[in-house]
DNA sequence: AGCACGCCGACT
DNA sequence: GTCGGCGTGCTC
């Protein structure tokens, strides 16, 4: 049997399966999915098993066999190994990193260089003797070289580094024993952490017996008297060390018994469980509202029929999504199916996981990026070993390695965070859809502002020739492209199927939309007030807050209710400036300017962590008049502190935010009451739940709108209707002051009156109308390197290259735009140039840019030059 | 990505 | 004459 292999080497050259043999005793151990370590070259390489087969096309005689086999289970069930080349064709990334970006950081291979003695060299045993040479020839061992291979010998394998560093005096020693053959190199390859294992005491099948024994031992051996009574009382598994605490005696008492055979000591793997310490109260299914009843209805109907569909849950904010979430899962539990939950990483709270630990107990594993390395490769062992059924977790939970999926959920589909920045740069919601056609399950994209591109799949008819996706035998990702597509998430996706088989027709249902206009209980919506700042200038007031929104956190302070306070951050630099030449510090390696950190008294670049300390003096024309600029939330706490003396505030921002555990400190304080006022970034604006806010202010709504992106509105439109959604959830009602430079803009007014529908008309007029996402497609192109000139030579040429492939589609409307500077010109030291494809979803596009840019494969390779390439990109910088 | 092979300049 | 520069190509 030969495997094929994809190489953890993410190189263009080594972007396919490579074939190798299986040997006899690995048989049963190697599957799609697995890890195997094997030969590559010269080196050993950890790499994923994609395939099998009983053939090879490669010269049977040169095909090596595989070096190990990483894990007892493969990793990788072999429905992702198929998603992962999806993954790597619809997003233009090499198929190891899909691969990689699937499993945890702790299973990423670590490579190690061992030696350990060569077996010729045994002879050498007592120190004094010389050794003899390969050649037969005697070479003279120095006592400092015997030593070495002494040391080796004792340890089994030693790292090099390790053995460099513990006869570091006689480095060049060590080196040159290699280079005799009397040291061999060993190459592993190492999880980067283990799962942690405990010692643990295991009582015999009969425990009575125990008894029995302890009454044969000699009177004076009390103590192993003493742990055999309580093994046979408590005949379960028992930690070491908890057993020994318990009983007051040392490792050495429960060791001589298990000497005698007559318990056990086995090393069992833990879970280091982050929830450990909480214990989460029960919750039952609440009843549900009538809206809520029937979009239940209508996502569990899908969910029993075991049919792929993707359904857009419309509900308003407080209209009671998360618990139609909780039943809808219970009904897929209920059919023996497992559940993703995907959630943005900001909305992960502590409240929101109660709520799914509070219906579904230890059924739920949690991933998350504030878990450390360790905890969250503990969660992903309990989904693989099949020890929970419910995943809630950030963009990569996608990749849960369940076997049997029923339901997928993405809260608050419409957050650009579902988008991975790095490569692979996949969007989560366009993965969750092509799972869901594998598995055929059921997709709910929920939001009270639901993504342009979510919407416009509801609007698409279903065609009326295609088949729906998932039908008999249909459940294979060939379709999943066309099932993002039909899904309507893009006009068309096609993974880079052979043209003649590629339809260009989406086909199956389209995206069912599902509304609920309603809160639960009949609480009203909060009456937003629009603020125009100019006129509160016009009227000489110059603070950041405006008189109204003043007064009305005046009165909050006076009932003791609470406020929430939003400073978007976003497009407001906090820039330092001398008022006297206008000199603005900038980052000496990127261009743009620095901003100003109160904590660390120090101003830094975002891009690449340069930092110099606060300069009071100007350094171009010595004046002393230095000003911060924009209002950072440092400067509004100061504000709030001058203008209400006593006033209790929290801040949540970057600074604040850092430390584990901090986010949750804050808001469990905001909770019981021990602030007036939240002060923070979009952080606060998502999910919060706190019954005694009835005051919600945007500071500067509209910041966002002054950025260069065809997104600006709906982002501004999405925030002030979700920090609006923050107000009067619970008994007492709500009140939000929305300040704003732009009271008329479109997103702004429709927030402000709830109203989706006008702001969605408006919006996907003004798209159309500029052939904008969701109507024509965007692949971002970005070139970097250190040198202009070069840069804007590729840049052209490989825009050229692009222009002349495109023809080949027409009359496919295929437009690239560029090559232009990027709105960041440079970033440490690197200048970079970008690339625009727009186009109509019909063509396919993916092939038509990989060869492009694998055109300029030796520029990279030679010159440093990095191209990289953005499919459907969320933020345009 | 590494690493070896291979073809042209400044040294013993 | 050789050591070594890094361009080119391969890894099952």
């Amino acid at each position: 049997m030969y495997a094929k292999v994809i190489v953890d080497v993410p190189a263009k050259q080594t972007n396919r399966a490579f074939d190798y043999w299986i040997p006899e005793p690995m048989r049963e151990w190697v599957a799609v999915g697995s890890r195997v370590g094997v030969p590559f070259g010269p080196r050993k390489l950890q790499g994923f098993v994609v395939d099998i087969r009983t053939q090879v096309d490669y010269d049977p005689a040169k095909v090596k066999p595989i070096a190990e086999v990483m894990d007892v289970y493969p990793p990788l069930t072999p429905d992702l190994v198929e998603l992962a080349r999806w993954i790597s064709q619809t997003y233009l990334c090499h198929e190891i990193t899909a691969l990689q970006a699937m499993i945890p950081g702790a299973l990423k291979a670590k490579y190690e260089r061992h030696v350990k003695v060569a077996e010729h060299a045994a002879d050498g045993r007592s120190a004094g003797t010389n050794v003899g040479g390969s050649g037969g020839q005697h070479l003279l061992l120095l006592p400092e070289q015997l030593d070495i291979l002494r040391y080796v010998r004792e340890k089994g394998t030693v790292e090099i580094g390790a053995l460099l560093q513990k006869f570091a005096a006689n480095g060049g020693l060590v080196k040159q024993l290699m280079l005799e053959g009397l040291l061999l190199e060993v190459q592993m390859i190492k999880d980067r952490m283990a799962a942690k294992k405990v010692l643990t005491v295991i009582p015999p099948d009969q425990p009575a017996q125990l008894l029995q024994r302890a009454e044969e031992l000699p009177a004076r051996s009390a103590k192993q008297k003493e742990v055999l009574r309580y093994l046979a009382e408590h005949p379960f598994p028992i930690k070491l060390s908890e057993l020994l605490h318990e009983l007051g005696t040392s490792a050495g008492t429960v060791k001589s018994l298990a000497e005698k055979g007559w318990l056990a000591i086995e090393e069992v793997e833990v879970f280091r469980d982050p929830y450990a310490q909480r214990s989460f109260r029960r919750t039952e299914p609440l009843a549900l509202m009538p809206e809520q009843r029937h979009v239940f209805g209508r996502i569990s109907e899908a969910v029993q029929d075991e049919r792929h569909q993707v359904f857009l849950l419309h509900g308003v904010t407080g209209s009671g999504k998360t618990e139609v979430y909780l039943q809808s899962i219970q009904t897929c539990l209920d059919l023996g199916r497992e559940a993703i939950v995907l959630v943005p990483e900001i909305s992960l709270t502590p409240q929101m996981v109660e709520r799914f630990k509070g219906r579904f107990g230890d059924q739920v594993a949690v991933l998350h990026s504030r878990l450390s390395h360790g905890e969250r490769y503990d969660e992903w062992r309990k989904i693989m070993l099949k020890q929970v059924r419910v995943v809630i977790g950030a963009r990569s939970a996608i990749f849960a390695p369940f076997t049997r999926i029923g339901l997928i959920i993405i809260d608050e589909e419409h957050e650009s965070s579902y988008k991975q920045e790095e490569s692979p740069k996949y969007h989560a919601r366009d993965v969750a859809v092509a799972r869901a056609v594998q598995h055929r399950a059921v997709v709910v994209l929920g939001s009270a502002t639901p993504s342009l591109e979510s919407m416009y799949g509801t609007m698409r008819q279903p065609s009326l020739t295609g088949t729906p996706s998932g039908a008999a035998g249909g459940n294979r990702l060939n379709d999943a492209a066309a099932a993002v597509s039909a899904a309507g998430l893009h006009p068309s996706v096609q993974a880079d199927a052979p043209s003649n088989e590629a339809p260009l027709q989406p086909q199956g249902a389209a995206i069912e939309l599902l509304t609920m206009h309603n809160r639960v209980e009949g609480r009203p919506l909060p009456r937003v007030h629009i603020i125009d700042m100019r006129e509160e200038l016009r009227e000489g007031n110059r603070s950041m807050f405006s008189r109204s929104l003043y007064k009305a956190i005046e009165e909050r302070l006076h009932k003791k209710e609470q406020t929430v306070l939003l400073l978007n951050r976003r497009g407001y630099s906090t820039f330092v400036m001398c008022r006297t030449c206008g000199y603005v510090a900038q980052c000496p390696h990127c261009d743009i300017s620095l901003t100003f950190h109160q904590s660390s008294r120090a101003i830094r670049c975002h891009y690449c962590g340069y930092a110099e300390r606060e300069v009071t003096v100007c350094p171009s024309c010595s004046s002393e008049h230095i000003r911060h600029f924009g209002t950072g939330t440092q400067r509004v706490e100061e504000e709030l502190g001058k203008l209400f003396p006593g006033i209790r505030v929290i801040r949540m921002d970057v600074d604040t935010t850092t430390e584990k555990g901090s986010h949750e400190k804050w808001l469990t304080m905001f909770r019981n009451r021990q602030a007036d006022v939240l002060l923070g970034t979009q952080m606060v604006a998502k999910g919060l739940d706190f019954p005694h806010v009835t005051l919600v202010g945007a500071l500067a709504a509209d910041t966002v709108l002054n950025l260069p992106d065809f997104r600006a509105a709906e982002r501004t439109f999405q925030l002030l209707t979700q920090v609006a959604g923050r107000a009067g959830r619970h008994e007492l009602p709500g009140e939000v002051f929305v300040q704003t430079y732009a009271p008329e803009h479109y997103s702004i007014v429709s927030a402000s009156r709830h109203d989706y529908k006008s702001f969605i008309n408006k919006e996907m007029t003004l798209r159309k109308l500029h052939e904008y996402p969701p109507f024509h497609r965007l692949i971002l192109i970005t070139l970097s390197h250190e040198q202009i000139p070069l840069l804007m030579r590729t840049a052209e040429s490989l825009a050229a290259r692009l222009k002349e492939l495109a023809k080949s589609l027409a009359p496919l409307p295929v437009e690239i735009l560029g090559p232009v500077a990027s709105p960041i010109a440079r970033i440490k030291d690197r200048y970079r140039f970008q690339c625009m494809i727009k186009y109509r979803g019909e063509a396919s596009i993916s092939g038509l840019v990989r060869q492009a840019a694998a055109a300029f494969e030796d520029m990279e390779k030679q010159h440093k030059l990095t191209i990289s390439i953005d499919v459907d990109p969320q933020v345009l910088m």
